[in-house]
DNA sequence: AAGTGTTACTATCATTTTGAAAGCAATGTT
DNA sequence: AACATTGCTTTCAAAATGATAGTAACACTT
């Protein structure tokens, strides 16, 4: 299986692990959704070699998850923030975080907090159709039709 | 930032990045949601070089997402079942697919059933604090104090 | 009893990706 | 004029990946 087959694949959790199915994707976009914006910090941040970075921030930015914004013209230079798509990423980084939480949680954890409440969220996946947890219920992957 | 480091990340994504983030370790836990347990199964779902696949179920394994059991004495045979913890992740698939459901969803896409009700899940990931949507009020990523 | 099939791998080696270190371009600052 | 800042690129070694072939332990069939 390679990129084509995955991008064409009719299950979009793989259409998604396609472009972000690699060390680093996935922690820039945790940095993204925490504030940084330019090459330098989100570097100095993960400690990746800025070729690798240079890659991913463009594959990212071909993908539709940030893109760039000049913010200054002289010197020339480009910031990348967050699209709408890489905005509701941020539901996916949560659940991960939860996760995390409650299997890797020793020692001091970054946690996250609802700002106005000043509380630890309690991330939680439901169903909206019958308002249950996620795993409480058995479901069903189905196939496409004609396939 | 090498495996160790991103182990004693304080961050609860880093730390599930550190051993899932590649190109199979996803695609494999979601086969294994699907009900796949056999490793014939996982290399022919997902086309996956056998070495590469030996290498992240043992890892997989090794990380409490998966577990070996023995299906057939003679002869031995093996088979690998997903934990409480694998089992709990699947909210984190859901989230991805509800994602790539929005934004990669061209075309014949799987979708995922409640079998009781026979319809599509709408996945929303909420906070249970303060019961709104992931994404709907402003949050803070808070470092652990004394650091 | 010999040959064939099944399943879960391992061995080998070429290709691809990653990573570390250094350097560069365009500019502001002193 | 010299140095600092920022967003990269170049180079090359090291590590990971992938394709192909083969193996071990057995069951089944003829």
């Amino acid at each position: 299986m390679n990129y084509k087959n995955i991008c064409a694949d009719p299950c979009p959790i793989a259409r998604c692990l396609a472009f972000l199915g690699d060390t680093w994707s996935l922690l820039i976009l945790r940095d993204a959704h925490i504030g940084l914006t330019r090459f330098d910090q989100f570097r100095k941040s993960l400690g990746i070699a800025p070729t690798i970075l240079t890659r991913r921030l463009a594959t990212l930015t071909e993908e539709g998850m940030l893109e760039k914004r000049l913010y200054s013209e002289r010197p020339p230079r480009e910031e990348y923030v967050l699209t709408a798509a890489g905005r509701d990423f941020l539901p996916v980084l949560v659940m991960i975080g939860a996760w995390g939480h409650q299997y890797r949680g020793e020692g001091p954890l970054v946690r996250i907090q609802d700002v106005e409440t000043g509380e630890d969220i309690k991330p939680v996946a439901i169903d909206a159709v019958t308002g249950a947890k996620i795993g409480t219920r058995p479901l069903r992957f189905v196939l496409p039709t004609g396939v």
